[in-house]
DNA sequence: ATAACATATGTTAAAAAAGCCATATAAATT
DNA sequence: AATTTATATGGCTTTTTTAACATATGTTAT
């Protein structure tokens, strides 16, 4: 196990913000003023927690002229998301804050 | 999606001395001594650790006496570790720190 | 009962991360 | 070309996390 890269992927995902926004772009992809505004989130904020979550390729973007779409990759955080929910079923259904 | 078990979950993960633990106790369950003298870690440091680990279930314990075996839930680690890995390989190949 | 060993807990200083403000860049519009 | 709109970047303060120290608890052996 290469200590470097875990860290730096869990780090990035123990992040409510960052949270929340995966959470609202798994919906479908988002410029970042909808992001912002959807949200309510801070722009500078929003965009250095997207810049972070690109970093570790959880979210892609394209161009748009002056817009930026972001997307979540759905591959990996499609199955990790499913992991935890299973994991937290299994093991913490009485750890406060886990129950639906 | 729930914002406090993930930023727990998570959390818990993003922590460099909680990757090493993890990564010794995949490989048998060992004593709390024995993590410390392996790993040359404060035992009160791997105490708190362990209790951390603990309590998102990602590890689990059982007493022996005076001493408390701990051993690795390998249903959730196991796939979460591969989960990752698999997404390092396909997205993060050249990322600094990524490359075997 | 006391000592010795294994582990846990409370507290705190230091390090890391978060989030905001000010400002910069880049693209479109006038 | 100046203005407006969208987003990014740098710096700084506040908050959170870390990890160590001191100490407590629990278990076994003498």
């Amino acid at each position: 196990m290469l200590k470097k890269p875990y860290k730096l992927f869990f780090g990035t995902l123990a992040n409510n913000q960052r949270l929340e926004i995966i959470n609202f772009l798994i919906k479908s992809p988002k410029t970042v003023t909808q992001i912002c505004r959807e949200l309510k989130f801070n722009q500078t904020t929003v965009s250095h927690n997207l810049n972070i979550l690109k970093k570790c390729s959880f979210v892609f973007f394209k161009k748009n002229g002056k817009e930026r779409i972001y997307s979540i990759n759905k591959d990996t955080i499609g199955p990790l998301m499913k992991l935890i929910d299973n994991h937290t079923e299994k093991f913490c259904k009485y750890l406060c804050g886990c129950k639906t």
